[in-house]
DNA sequence: GGCTCTTTGATTGACGTACGTCATTCCTGC
DNA sequence: GCAGGAATGACGTACGTCAATCAAAGAGCC
């Protein structure tokens, strides 16, 4: 039989008033008496059940999500398994909210997160990049009591509680690897394609990757980044052209998400599966990519746990609770055609959903 | 507010308790009745409080983990994913128990495994060899009512409700494709080395393993397995043997999760670094090999991820309730120098280890 | 001793669900 | 129209915790 509260009362020899005040921090226990009451504890083994505890507390997580109102693959990928995680968490007694902001504006991402306290919001997984207003907008929820944790891309000089995410640095560094073994010997350029160099991923991501290339590639020269800002267009006549005047190109690096615009323009080149072709993010076309083998390798992070590591996160930071570090840890993942996960259909939909309690 | 079983009740024009008989399948509904009490719960959104219900309940989650005897570095990080699972587990009125078995006695794991239900164990975690007795064994348990989920090894062939590891020939696949393009051009020899090819997951892996050789990298010779039984010296003596006689050896194949032997041996031999050396499972030898560059690539599935999915499956299937697969699947990760996770303490420590079981 | 002020005890009613008992109502076949 | 069984209702208790109340006991001070 599990201890409850009583035996800890009858344990310490107080009442369980006693013992709720001492279990929840509340004023009106003299030092001594708290610390024989947290021996008790100790010594019979209690484990406070969480489950009664919300169900008596009626507490409700009520968490909300901000991201950018970018459509990216990625994004997409993000809010289903958003959505997905979202079913599980009904039965969590946790409430997700969804908020979108203009990717440029960070005023207006200021005013979204202003405004969550209002509705009652107790914890926030931001995905942002990180500016003064931002870092300001953050430190006022903080002293609101909010948990705030980083989604993807961290904001390391904010108040936030955590950091849910993969380091992009040793991600880059990765990515080195795979590009200069899966080239075969001799020296040979490598281009690298961005969608933006502002943000901190992408910057992070070059910075390991070049890391690695220096010290280990020293035969291979890596081209400056291109910024493509989702022009496809821009893409394909850099790229058409860069390869024309490099004969020696033996790779691509792809410091952002989207792939599809570099696929479809290597294949209108007809050079598909003569390069080495690493990228960023398992989207569907990544998927598709490697399947067909237009791309070697993709770096990813598993999205479905970045999700549901947010929102256990957040949960545990709201009671201030432990956190499982090794299960909160999110892997860099490799991912060639071999190991390539199982694409599942999109959540449980009909399923009953209760029943599925975890953390 | 959430619905409740009372707005279930108001909204059906029936009672509490026909709402309740048909939430847990119990008789005595006509088929009517039942049909207009799903409408209302779907009609109100109506989630079943899990926490509440088995708090009613009295229900404890009494699972067990039946893992061989064996005193390898993989099963000593299950067990360790295991203990730190243990103590999160509390407080979901989980109780792990842990038996062995003895490795080469498939008589006295079903011996164990038939006493199970005496135990008030409802639910198992099963890692063995899929033999006749077993499979008796399980199928007995199964009719008893017992969840059974294979661990890391499948046993496809018998009545298990579910398989939490990956497709081990997939990671042959995947360890073929590195050694292949890690290999530098040209043709080449490759090694492959085996505790024991008795093991089923040893000969998947080297059924996918064998396979994209063949058509990918038909330059490359792979020579026949050979099975070391976990003995040292015999693995050094053929190494050193096969090397010397194949100067054009290029890499090493290690199908089983013991890479210690091998890597002081590469040592011994000082050949350490000069040949392209895949292994298994990501145990804390295989990651010091990796930093060092003793080996270039792990394959492996993450224990803690793999302990926790079986908990939670076993924990759906008693309940009889949904369970996620996208959260349930097992990934095949590949593990470079760069990509390694960070190593962290072993778990939350302070907590008390009877928390846990017999673990 | 009389006065606050702090600490502790005792008790109670939720929270949402399970599950049993017992009484009542509804069908169905004759 | 009636018996007999099936279907449903009404009700109570329990689960472990929280939160609030009121009373009692103790400590510190003049």
């Amino acid at each position: 039989m599990r201890p409850t509260v009583n035996d800890i009362a009858r344990e310490a020899g107080v009442s369980l008033a006693t013992v709720d005040r001492v279990l929840n921090d509340r004023p009106g226990v003299r030092a001594k008496t708290a610390e024989a009451v947290q021996e008790a504890i100790r010594r019979i083994g209690y484990v406070r059940d969480v489950a009664a505890a919300n169900l008596a507390r009626q507490r409700d997580y009520r968490l909300a999500f901000v991201l950018p109102d970018t459509d990216s693959q990625f994004i997409r990928t993000l809010l289903g398994a958003l959505t997905d995680a979202g079913h599980l968490s009904a039965a969590l007694r946790t409430d997700v909210v969804l908020r979108r902001f203009p990717a440029e504006d960070p005023h207006a991402l200021a005013g979204i997160l202003a405004a969550l306290p209002e509705a009652g919001v107790v914890g926030v997984a931001l995905m942002a990049p990180e500016t003064p207003v931002v870092r300001d907008a953050i430190r006022s929820l903080r002293q609101k009591g909010l948990a705030i944790v980083a989604l993807v891309s961290d904001l390391p000089n904010t108040e936030r509680d955590h950091f849910v995410g993969i380091d992009n640095r040793a991600a880059g560094r990765t990515a080195a690897v795979l590009t200069g073994r899966f080239l075969r010997a001799g020296p040979a350029r490598v281009m690298v394609l961005s969608d933006s160099m502002l943000l901190r991923e992408s910057i992070e991501r070059r910075l390991g990757f070049d890391e690695v290339m220096q010290a280990r590639f020293p035969g291979i020269e890596v081209l400056p980044s291109l910024e493509t800002h989702g022009q496809g267009a821009l893409l394909h006549d850099f790229v058409g052209q860069t390869l024309a005047r490099y004969p020696d190109i033996g790779g691509i690096y792809s410091l952002g998400s989207g792939q599809r615009a570099l696929t479809t323009c290597l294949d209108s080149l007809g050079r598909t599966g003569q390069l080495v072709v690493i990228g960023h993010e398992l989207t569907p076309h990544a998927r598709t990519a490697l399947e067909s083998g237009a791309m070697d390798a993709v770096i990813t992070q598993n999205v479905g746990h970045v999700v549901r590591s947010a929102l256990r996160v957040l949960r545990a930071k709201t009671d201030r609770g432990p956190i499982d570090l090794s299960q909160e840890q999110i892997r860099i993942e490799i991912v060639i055609r071999e190991n390539l996960p199982a694409s599942l259909p999109p959540g449980p939909g009909t399923g009953r959903p209760e029943a599925c309690g975890e953390i």
